[in-house]
This record gives C-alpha cells, sequence and structure tokens, in this order.
DNA sequence: GAGAAAAATGACTTCGGATGCAAAAATTCT
DNA sequence: AGAATTTTTGCATCCGAAGTCATTTTTCTC
C-alpha cells in the first residue's frame, strides 16, 4: 500500500520558485501576498493539478470543516428528505456533511466514538443519546445539535417539529367536527417524537371527556400500520370514527388496509389523519390531512444554530420549536 | 478560535508513564505491546477519554477511510435506500461516507474539488462525470465507481442493474399478453438510466412490428407523471392499453391521475408499469408490477469492489451488471 | 546461568499545510 | 536620495499519530 502519487505545496512551490509558506498563503484568503506570486503559484498549481490536502489543514487549524449527522432510520421517507437539506444548507456554507446512517438506536453508541475521531466541528443527532453521551461532547466543547429530540435537561441545543401542538389541533378538528370514537395507531414505544404526538393526543380527547378510544401498536411504517389496522378491525368491540396515526406512512397504511382489506371508505366511514408531510402524503391516492413539519425552515435553522456554535464554542444551549402546519387533505371529516 | 483542549497521545503516554509510541501501538492491531503497558495505556486513556485523531492518523497512513458519496437527487425515493445500504455497508467495514448530495448534476464540478481535497479513499458516484473528471481520479489512484452509470469508455468501474433487460421483459410482458397500444412516460432527456429503459423499450415494441406508441415526457416524479397522463390523456388520438413508465413513482403518478382524474380503472382499462421496486410501490393502492433492482446486493457490490480497489489500485476496471427482478404485482395485466 | 533469539520499548522522523516571526523587498514620505 | 513605513517573503515550528530503527528487556535453549 505506497503512497499516493499526489502533490503537495512543496511541489508546488518549487516549481513556482516560492517558498512554501507562500503556496499556503494563496489559499488562504486575506492573507498577504503580492499578485506576483499569487500568479506563479496559480500556474503551477493548475499545472500539477494541486488540490490543499485538508486532513493535513484540518490537523493545523483544528477546524475539519465538517459536521457528523447520525441519522436512526434512513428508510423512513422523512428522513431522507432532512438530511438532503441539510447537506444542501451545510454545502453551501462550505461544510461537508460525514453521515453515520445507524439501523437501530442501540449502535448509537460504537458510532459515537468514531464521530469523536473524526474531529468533526459539530454533530447533529437525529437518534436519541444519554446523558453521558452528550456530557462528551460537552468536555470537547463539539456542538450538539438535536433534531426533533427534546432531551430533558438543557444540556444541548435542539431543532424541533411541536409534536405536542401539531397532535393537539389534528385531534381537536376530529373531535369538532363530531368525531366521538378514536383510535390511535402509536409509534414505535422508544420513539420520542411517538411519545409527544400520542400523548397530546390523549390529552386532548380526554379534555373534551371522550374516553372511547383505543391504542394500537404500530412503529412508524407501513406494514406496522396494516397489521395494526387488522388487529383494529378484528378485535375492537366497534369501529372507530377517527383514526389518529402516528406518521404519515402509517396513516397511508391504515388507509390502504381500510380500503383494500375492509372495503371501508375513507374519509366517508373513517376519518383518517397522520403527521410529517411527506411527499407522498399529497398523492391523489390518499391526499393525507396532516400536520407537515417545515422541514426546510427547521434545517436551515439547525445549520445555523451549528455555525454560530462553531464559531462562539461558548453559546449558550438552545431550542428552537417550530410549529407544523395543518394540511387540510381529503382522509378525514374536518 | 482557540484549540479545543482534546488529550492526545502525549497525554496518554505522560499519564501512563510510557512513551507515545506505546501508545499509538496499542491502537494498531497486530502491533507488539506488553500486557502491562497496554493495561497501563487502556487504564490512563480511559481516564482522559482519548479517541485518537483520525486525521493526524490519516495523513500519515495516507488512509482517510472514509468514501465520498456522491448523489444527484435524494428526494428521489430510490436513492436514500441506496445511500442507507452503502452507509450500513461501509460503516461494518469501519469506512465512513462523506456525503455529496449535488440538486443538479451541474453543481457536481464544484463538489468534485472538495471530494479530491478531503483525500477520501474512493468515491462512489452516482451522478454524471465527464472523462475529464474521471480522469482527475485516475491520476491520483483513487478508485471511482459508478452507481447505475455507465460509461462508454473503460475508464472506470461500475454497478448497474441492466436497465434494457429489465424493460425489455416487462415490455415483452406486456406484448404478450396482447396489448397493442403503448405509451411510455419518459425519464428526463439527460438521465442515463431513463434513456437505456426507454430504448430498450422502444426496441422490443418494435421487434414486435408494434409502432403505435407514444411518448410523454415525465422526468422521474410524480408531478411530472401526473402532467404527462394529463396531455396524453387530453391530445393522443386513442387511449392506449398499457402505460410503459420510466420508474415507480412516475407509475405510481399516472395511475393516480388515471383513476382520480380521468376515472379510469387500473389494470382493467389500462395496465401501468413501473421500474425500481421502491417501497410505495408494494402498498395496496397501486401494487405495481414492475422491475425491482436488488439494491442490497448492488450496494453490497460496490463496497466489495471499492475496498478490493483501495488494498489494490492496480486493479482493472469492473463492471457488475445484475439484472432487475419482475414483480408481478396487480397494476397490469400480464 | 550464559548465550541466543524474540519481544518490547522509546527517541526521532515523517505526513502536508498553517502560522509567528524576523528579514527582505517594495512603497511612501521627507 | 535617504529614512520610515508598509508589504512580502521564507525559515522554522507546530498539529497528533504512525513508523523506523537501535536499544533494552524478556523469553527460551542447552
Amino acid at each position: 500500500m505506497e503512497r499516493k502519487k499526489t502533490f503537495t505545496s512543496y511541489d508546488v512551490a518549487r516549481l513556482a520558485g516560492v517558498s512554501q509558506s507562500a503556496v499556503s498563503r494563496c489559499y488562504k484568503s486575506g492573507a498577504s501576498v503580492s499578485k506576483k506570486t499569487r500568479d506563479k503559484v496559480e500556474k503551477a498549481a493548475k499545472k500539477l493539478g494541486y488540490q490543499p490536502n485538508a486532513l493535513a489543514r484540518s490537523l493545523i487549524t483544528a477546524r475539519s470543516n465538517s459536521v457528523a449527522v447520525i441519522i436512526s432510520n434512513l428508510t423512513n421517507l422523512y428522513y431522507p428528505e432532512v438530511l438532503a437539506q441539510l447537506s444542501q444548507y451545510f454545502s453551501e456554507k462550505g461544510m461537508r456533511v460525514l453521515l453515520f446512517a445507524v439501523d437501530t438506536e442501540s449502535q448509537v453508541d460504537g458510532v459515537l466514538g468514531q464521530v469523536l475521531q473524526y474531529q468533526v466541528d459539530g454533530v447533529i443527532a437525529a437518534v436519541k443519546l444519554t446523558l453521558e453521551q452528550i456530557k462528551k461532547f460537552e468536555d470537547r466543547e463539539t456542538p450538539l445539535i438535536f433534531y426533533n429530540r427534546h432531551i430533558n435537561s438543557h444540556a444541548a441545543s435542539a431543532v424541533c417539529c411541536d409534536q405536542a401542538d401539531g397532535a393537539t389541533v389534528l385531534t381537536q378538528k376530529l373531535i369538532d367536527f363530531g368525531h366521538k370514537k378514536f383510535a390511535y395507531i402509536s409509534g414505535p414505544e422508544d420513539s420520542m417524537v411517538g411519545i409527544e404526538r400520542q400523548k397530546a393526543t390523549l390529552t386532548t380527547l380526554e379534555k373534551s371527556d371522550i374516553s372511547d378510544y383505543t391504542i394500537w401498536n404500530g412503529d412508524f411504517s407501513y406494514d406496522g400500520a396494516t397489521n395494526a389496522t387488522c388487529k383494529l378491525m378484528n378485535e375492537a368491540k366497534q369501529k372507530p370514527d377517527a383514526i389518529i396515526c402516528a406518521n404519515d406512512v402509517s396513516a397511508i397504511g391504515v388507509i390502504d388496509t381500510l380500503r383494500y382489506e375492509y372495503n371501508i371508505k375513507v374519509p366517508e366511514d373513517i376519518s383518517v389523519v397522520g403527521f410529517d408531510g411527506v411527499g407522498p402524503a399529497t398523492w391523489a391516492s390518499f391526499n393525507l390531512t396532516t400536520i407537515r413539519q417545515p422541514v426546510k425552515r427547521m434545517t436551515k435553522a439547525a445549520v445555523e444554530m451549528m455555525l454560530e456554535r462553531i464559531d462562539t464554542p461558548s453559546l449558550a444551549n438552545e431550542k428552537r420549536v417550530f410549529s407544523g402546519i395543518f394540511i387540510e387533505g381529503n382522509s378525514a371529516k374536518i
């Protein structure tokens, strides 16, 4: 495994007849270089196809210009959009994204070591971290921003969509319309987002003295929702007239199952609502009534907060909470 | 911007009462370290929360253990799955993914400089590159593997799904069933994949002396397909009895439009087929008849080829072409 | 227990670019 | 033109871990 033959600043310097420092300065904005030297260097660099070695630079400047993005479940339909946006915005700011896609949140711990080793300037985590794990970043003064995960303590910054608010709005609208019997298709038990949505939903129901609801275990997935729906239809004593789903993909699974397995009309017979506002939610087959998360604004906020904190590590932690946008589709009578 | 206070191998060495070399050796498998020293070092490292600096290591070893993945369009529904798999497999092999998500392929050129600067050990490109761009990687002996893009010359390795074969199978099945009048919803003009599928489709039709087909411009997207379908239904002299779509998302757009805008039954009145085998294709609403790309096998192959070439840069270029899998759904009479 | 072989260790150098500093060159001012 | 500035420039050093090599320690053999 012999070293690759790439050119270094010394090669450029030799060819241009200047010192290595001069070459280095040509790649640093605001450095003092005469036009003559700059021309010589640029010409030589071009001739050799020279590109500065970002690793060497990072080693000395202690800035890698890269950010780790830790995402739990890229097949979730919601996250790819988030990732694309983050990547886009960071790229515009001259930062690179080092992707850590974990299958299950249990893999997170193994990944964190890697994250630290790569000397990333910051971390965006769309997974849960323990306080201990958070502390590791704190100790290093590496800014950490959660995406759609709160942390009880104020140990880290976060960008979130207001899950509770969105769920409340949705539920209240269903109640106001006159729905009486509810079912809730839940997310995975260990999902913070799922728990918040569920809690807000149930609270809202109970505030209106509605106790006629059942909860069925989905897991944010189409298949999970399908199973939950079958169970619901087979086991529940009476059919609900509204089904509130933990996310859009679940809602889609529910709708499909109702329509194609039980020949039930949505929204005529049963209303179904989701949460997220993913692409397929707008497809004519579903035309979901849902809460859309303002992904662009959220990711942009995350990137901004990150850059601020990289420049000024002492900045206090901050949480930015965005309200979801109610989308009136045609999957619920509202 | 003062330097972050992280511990280095010297700190560990001092605390453990050994030399820096000893610390370094403890982190290299197969190095010669006595148990006593190793224990001392491990204890000290743990106490300080020491993590080796991957940048410094990469600088001296000329191996960054990271791979650039350049992807054009993460909102495409097909790519997130690819990215998740790549990330997963690379991670298992101890490699990191540096993500370069470009919006349009015109952004690629700007990104390539970055890719090189980061000293990635290899590049997976799901975008088109010019021969000149390819040559840059060749010059550096950085392995380059295309994903679902051919390059005419043998200048680079590639992992592809056999677009032509898949399209041929699908088309032939439709012909064999007895469909006579066809429409094709195309992909973007500059998409290699789209062109190959289209060409194979048309060739197959013509081989069976079918000239009764029309082509409508989609762009791999739901909305594009919707527009194309409306045009088709409004402008075509007679309705097709089969619509072949450049990808699954288009097919879904077509089905929805036919059903909800024109009240046409699929597959009873018109057959619709797609290509890719994305998640939503299996949803009950669509139950698409399609060709599924074996994404797991393809990404695994890409990762394997990459690791081989990183170890042995002199390896000849190689193309691995996988056949798609015919999925008989219920969106086409076949 | 002496001698030979093997294993472990640390001093020193290296990777490639950035930067402080002093010297040199260019510019401005008397 | 000469002095006083200001701008450029190059030398030397640094970042943090890895590898080379000579030296020391341990293990093994007879």
